[in-house]
DNA sequence: CAGGCTTCTCAGCCGCCTCTCAGGCAGGGT
DNA sequence: ACCCTGCCTGAGAGGCGGCTGAGAAGCCTG
């Protein structure tokens, strides 16, 4: 598995490089986001690592670029907690996970290993579960042929749902990939599915977004 | 599951060891570095809490030691801010993760539980016994191709059974496993073994939860 | 600045899960 | 055959997890 970790702190660069070669990654390196974007282009890499705040190019445009090529390698972005930018930003731009300094070693191969498991790769352009249908790009969500309006975080919610549709995801892992924190009343994800409910399941018809008491929800679905 | 604090400040042990607690984890506390090394080498611990600055042998050489011997217990590594060491070199040390003090107690816990998860990450992803077969990641159990519905506690009493398929297991190590305490009265494991059999039995064929009087339970299944 | 939308907190309710208890049953030893 | 001990199980109390309506605070828009 090659990884490409984009990241001009040098130390921090050598510890990622040390630690994710003795989890059996190939990994190499770029220092500034030109380098980067022109690594990520030419190398064939099963995952690239991007750093936010870079040299030359930001890693916000350098994953934009990506994007705008038609270039779907999975990306996982790494930002300051007080940067500019923001998680829901990583997102928007195309970013497959999103992680805030400092974090957490394991956590990032975790997240590494989720994001090549899923085969993010020549990602198709629409999320499927069931007859739900999520367009991550035009923000868009149906059900069969109607519309359905999603406020940002019913449908960043929804979208992490979907993307793990048939897995039961606790509601702490929902709320480190939808909000972003640990220490969140978990009521709140509660809540939000709530919400997500009462638009997308159909009256009279089996749940779409199950409960699994003590362990968390499950979206069912076969679509892809 | 059983942790390991080695942390010489006693007010900070006996808080980390309280909290820990109450999250479910079984605490063992050890002062200095000798303490430290000596238990982690004996205890058979999940997971191991080391801080950096400690009497006799730094946490920096235990940690060393411990991989030197090859013993990959995962370890999380605690340091102050303005220490000599820093993310860099717990993660060259062999350490699985790292934290700064001070830190945030639900990060802690979240990290552990993250190193935690990693390490089940290497087991079969399915468990079999027989045609039953458990999935843990999605929290699903079938028998042969019907699906089998259980309750938390069901299923983590099924999880320790199938992954000892083939063994007598106690119930006093049953009440240590799944319940997490000692002091319990056994009747509890009796009648959950019950609850058990009533939704994995077929009717009219052999129990696959046997009863050895006197000892245990046992599991029968040539899976794996 | 007003109005609407979104996000999040809070408290109350409901139902399932967990565990205890007591009585009955079965195995094994004498 | 008898008893003792270990195991099983039905009934029920209590707690806790999860759901939801109400409403406060924040944010954008006009």
């Amino acid at each position: 598995m090659r990884v490409l970790v984009v990241e001009d702190e040098r130390r921090m660069a050598a510890a990622l490089q040390r630690g994710l070669q003795a989890e059996g990654f190939a990994v190499d390196l770029a220092h500034d986001g030109e380098d980067g974007l022109h690594q990520a282009r030419h190398g064939e890499y099963d995952v690239v690592v991007l750093d936010i705040m870079l040299p030359r190019i930001s890693g916000y445009n350098v994953c934009k670029q990506l994007r705008a090529e038609e270039n779907w390698v999975p990306i996982l972005m790494l930002s300051a907690k007080d940067g500019e930018y923001d998680m829901a930003d990583g997102l928007d731009l195309g970013a497959d996970d999103y992680l805030t300094k400092p974090f957490s070693y394991v956590v990032l191969v975790a997240r590494l290993r989720a994001l090549l498991r899923r085969g993010a790769n020549r990602r198709p352009s629409v999320l499927r579960a069931g007859d739900l249908a999520l367009d991550p790009a035009r923000r868009r969500v149906t059900r069969g042929e109607t519309p359905i309006e999603l406020t940002p975080r019913e449908f960043a919610l929804l979208e992490f749902l979907i993307r793990h549709h048939d897995e039961v995801v606790s509601k702490t892992e929902i709320l480190e990939h939808v909000w972003d924190t640990f220490d969140t009343d978990p009521n709140v994800v509660e809540v939000y599915v709530g919400y997500l409910r009462r638009k997308i399941d159909v009256p009279f018809s089996r749940n779409a977004l199950q409960t699994v008491r003590g362990a968390g929800y499950r979206l069912a679905g076969d679509g892809g």
